[in-house]
DNA sequence: TATGAATGAGCCTTCATTCAT
DNA sequence: CATGAATGAAGGCTCATTCAT
């Protein structure tokens, strides 16, 4: 959460440099969520925000520049979002339920970033054609996920199960009612995390023999 | 399963035609898994073909209509291919199951199929800049999923839970197994396929105490 | 008017070659009157016959021999529709004013084919860039006029004027007649002709000095 | 006759910009004067000028347009040129003299402009094929020479005729010295407008049995 | 004779990027 | 810092023409 991606040894960014670059990517955020990967030109970012293209290319070294710029901080503002939620739980199941919740109030609040990040995610490339977020950021959160379940495993909170089959599944799980709700907004995401929270409660638990249930 | 797309009272296709409007979309297939969607151009589909970009204009009215063939036809395979497996099982969850199953084959040996559809759908826009493929095509899948879903908690096969939440979440499962399994060639996706089949069976099963239901 | 266009020494055509060749030569002005020079491609004339574009070329050295082909055509008929209603009058006042009669029956009837006509006039070009009609197809009817000028003025009744520019502007007045009567279909044209050699004869006679009028 | 076309509230444009749009315009006035309407691309405008054809997509949002602006800018100074001249005059007969005499002087002077002109009003088509300037560009003028010729009418200047049609002819005499000066390029064309103010004089003007008159 | 198939050039447009001012 | 101007490549598409069958 400090000073994103400034390489040691450079030159600090001026206030208005720094107001600049926030108010681009805030527009990129916006125009990615509106026409899409493909529909997402600097021509459009720049008439957005009422300056010309050439003002991108002066504060970012190119669109990939900015585009990465975007995503981390976006991804750094979810995560500071979410983590405190479920740090607060006790139980893996508790704080998986917090992890839904928590992502589902982000989601409904900020849900042009959320769709921005989707396409950047399923469309930027570098310049070999391979996905530039294809896996090595899924597989951050896959284990911290699979850390949990180990642990609620070892403790015999959970059941025996592939921890990667379900880290890999709640991920889907959440980013399916993110991508649910944005395209039907009257769809109630509030309730569709408490859902979420349920299932996979029934599928990691482990079955409780004699004494009854706590929830 | 035939005569895709072939208006009645329509000359039909001669056998050459039909062979390069394959050849075409296969090389369309190909490049969609390879460079995305926005790395798929005319120029690039034909030069894997080996022909003159005039010749994919030839044949198909334009790259919306070679895309809209390319999504019917696959569709159309993966459909032919997934019902009877999953017409053939007797209760839900092994409906279900067979679903993933089937699901998992057909994607462990038509990898670059599933990722072009995938680009597809999360890309081709209509002229407003709405996603052509944005919600109808899962409609289908959602309803299918919560026929099932219903019929069994009809016959209290399974607990009472939101069959839309359900639906939306075990078609990102399949969706994730997928994708996972494309960026993972060394995945065993089978063995996804099964885990998740145990998952969802806890997630849904109605809990088999001694007597009747509860909840 | 005889054979068209039929170098020496050339086999005959056959009679389905000439059947063909008049039923593409149709389409074309068909499709030159309706969709403009720059809209009338190949393709589109062989679909309003029903053929395949092949069959085209394969009838015609190229487009522009089809079009000059139609353009001898056409012209050939008009002369043939007006040559003799102009012989048989007396005067030259009179012929004139049976030229524009007998232009404005043809028009009035083969409207497509003087829509065509005028297209082609001037839109076809050479291959150095130069109107292919641009003057010397004008050039003969220029000298036809001034011919009945020169020897209307050496009878005496006819004025005194130069006998070039009254052939361009009656020449123009015919084009600029059919021209008008195109746009607007509710217009009488066999009016307008009437007017047309009222206006010229005003414009050409010698003043009669003495005795009155006979018109 | 000033500001072109520049919506209320807009930026003006600057020097250079303008500069440009003009060296733009000029170039297709050239290339459609050279080359006829389908010969004209983009490529071939900016080739002249020596720019990159995306010059002219940046400054113009399309052929359109260009277009659009060539025509309301050419149409301009023709106006500007002619209408002052025929105003000075008193008679109608007079007045039609001066059209004749300065719309020769205009082309004679700004040939390619002429040209350019008939190019585009021959040509231009809307999406749905209909001429864009079909009609009521010309409708314009004839409206102006009517409304002289009924004025003249009234006077007892002229003799009675079809205002319409006259109307019609006396455009259609001015285009037609324009366009045989055109490709007659020794042609006199003052002595021409002098010769039709003759012609139109002797058709239009109403006999004069008893009293003075001048001519 | 006729056809369908293919070609290759050209068209207009969009875009990320560069650069002088 | 910011801009407007320009570039050049690439994109989808149309078209006259060629050719094997």
């Amino acid at each position: 959460m400090r000073s994103d991606s400034q390489a040691a040894g450079q030159k600090p960014r001026s206030f208005i440099e720094d107001a600049r670059r926030a108010q681009i990517v805030t527009s990129a955020v916006e125009t990615l969520a509106e026409h899409g990967y493909a529909g997402t030109s600097l021509a459009r970012i720049a008439t957005r925000v009422g300056i010309s293209k050439g003002v991108i290319s002066y504060h970012f070294a190119g669109k990939d520049e900015l585009i990465e710029q975007l995503v981390e901080q976006i991804y750094g503002r979810i995560s500071a979002f979410v983590a405190p939620e479920v740090k607060r739980e006790q139980t893996v199941v508790r704080r998986l339920a917090a992890r839904f919740r928590a992502l589902a109030n982000y989601a409904s609040t900020h849900r042009a970033e959320m769709v921005a990040l989707t396409e950047i995610f399923n469309n930027l490339r570098d310049s070999n054609g391979q996905l530039r977020y294809g896996d090595g950021y899924n597989e951050d959160l896959y284990q911290q996920l699979e850390e949990e379940f180990r642990a609620g495993q070892a403790t015999g909170e959970l059941r025996s199960f592939d921890t990667r089959v379900m880290a890999v599944t709640a991920q889907a799980a959440i980013d399916a009612m993110i991508a649910y709700s944005d395209t039907n907004p009257d769809h109630d995401i509030g309730a569709h995390a408490s859902e979420l929270a349920l299932l996979f409660e029934h599928a990691i638990k482990a079955p409780t023999t004699a004494p009854p249930q706590e929830t």
